[in-house]
DNA sequence: CGACAAGCGGAGGGGCTCCTCCGGTTAGCT
DNA sequence: AGCTAACCGGAGGAGCCCCTCCGCTTGTCG
């Protein structure tokens, strides 16, 4: 946890019950409705005011990062997991399939994982932790001839932003969408038949794209 | 045009100047920022006091209506000039990337292609008319042998979808990264190669979907 | 040219959300 | 028990955006 980062000893025990309760309601709301949901509604779900949710959490985005630790330590967790599997593919493919049902499961989470956090170092540690297991599950994966030799990490991303607009726009309406395009996907990711590609974006081009989602949004992006 | 879908003569021309200009001047904003853009800045680009696009366009949805009206059009066009390609895989290709290239280039549009409009009848038979060149595509390229018979129209939203998410995603950071996801994922539509896929999304939950994101917004879905 | 319908635009009320201020309350220590 | 620092929470200003009302302007037609 990053409860006690900013040097003062310990909570008292009523703030402690309290800062508990936030971040049990905001993991709910955020769940559902996204980053987005109103902090005056988490405040109330998690039964304290307004003002108490910030002064423990003065930026929003240290809430987000107190709810989400887990779920992106369980994302680094889901790639080095894969490494145990049989084979190269299995491995490659169970990962896939566990990151992006994650992103099915959590609205919040689905955000997350397309975006950085300048000021949050735990969850951004996780995040590099799983990307360098992934890139080693990839690497497994095409020595053994069964990924195409042409895959890069950043086509992980690639998975993640497009399962994103799938979850985005399913939603509840078609909970198991997002499994048939992983589906797809998954053929497209094999060797076999593998035809010639357009170039991948630069990691450098996808961190920009990660950090600029960060960023106040550009415009609210649903019609109000 | 639906300019005068509302029984009353044609406008004075002073007014129909005006509507132009704020047609013209909502494109560019939907284009740049989204369906989600303020009305206000798009009646000031327009040079127009904000109660002139009020009464000109009651509801967003009208001026959404005004503005990609054209687009959807082209839309329908892009399936049906695929019809008339050389062979069914290559028509089938060109009409996924000719797609989804609109998706990049607008923002807006990329919102309406995922997105039903109640009271658009005109924008909702140009997407109608879409939807069933782009199944005559798909059955064309499948006898051809080239498209997994597996495949169906469903996926073919999720393509969209999943695009949408990149568009949206990577924006101008990595103005490309879509092409590669619609180059790996045309690896995934081919028959080779083929694996058994989880069941698709039902034509009625689709629809459920597309209306579902046509309403309010259930929270605004980034970081404000 | 003159009258009047059609059109114009800005002010402003309303709703929502962010975030802070400050007077009242309570845990923890002696 | 009594004191104090820590904590609480609601009121409310500020910003953003939606949408309407209404007094003024202008095209159009006799």
């Amino acid at each position: 946890m990053d409860r006690d980062n900013e040097a003062a000893g310990p909570l008292r025990i009523d703030a402690e019950r309290n800062r508990s309760r936030i971040v049990e309601a905001a993991q709910a709301d955020f769940a559902e409705h996204g980053l987005g949901v109103p902090l005056e509604d988490v405040a109330e779900h998690a039964g304290v005011g307004i003002a108490t949710l910030y002064r423990r959490f003065p930026m929003r985005e240290d809430l987000i990062a107190a709810c989400f630790e887990r779920r992106l330590e369980e994302y680094a967790l889901a790639a080095e997991d894969a490494l145990d599997a049989a084979d190269g593919w299995s491995g490659f493919c169970a990962y896939v399939e566990r990151v992006c049902s994650m992103q099915a499961d959590d609205r919040g989470f689905n955000d997350v994982l397309t975006r950085t956090f300048a000021n949050a170092k735990e969850l951004e540690a996780h995040r590099a932790r799983g990307y360098e297991s992934s890139v080693r599950l990839i690497e497994r994966a095409q020595k053994e001839g069964t990924l195409r030799a042409d895959f890069v990490p950043e086509d992980l991303v690639l998975l993640l932003m497009a399962n994103a607009g799938v979850v985005q726009a399913a939603g509840r309406a078609a909970p198991d969408a997002w499994r048939r395009l992983v589906g797809l996907l998954l053929d497209g990711f094999r060797s076999e038949g593998a035809s010639e590609l357009p170039l991948p974006p630069s990691p450098r081009q996808m961190i920009m794209a990660m950090k600029r989602l960060a960023r106040p949004a550009d415009h609210k992006r649903s019609t109000p």
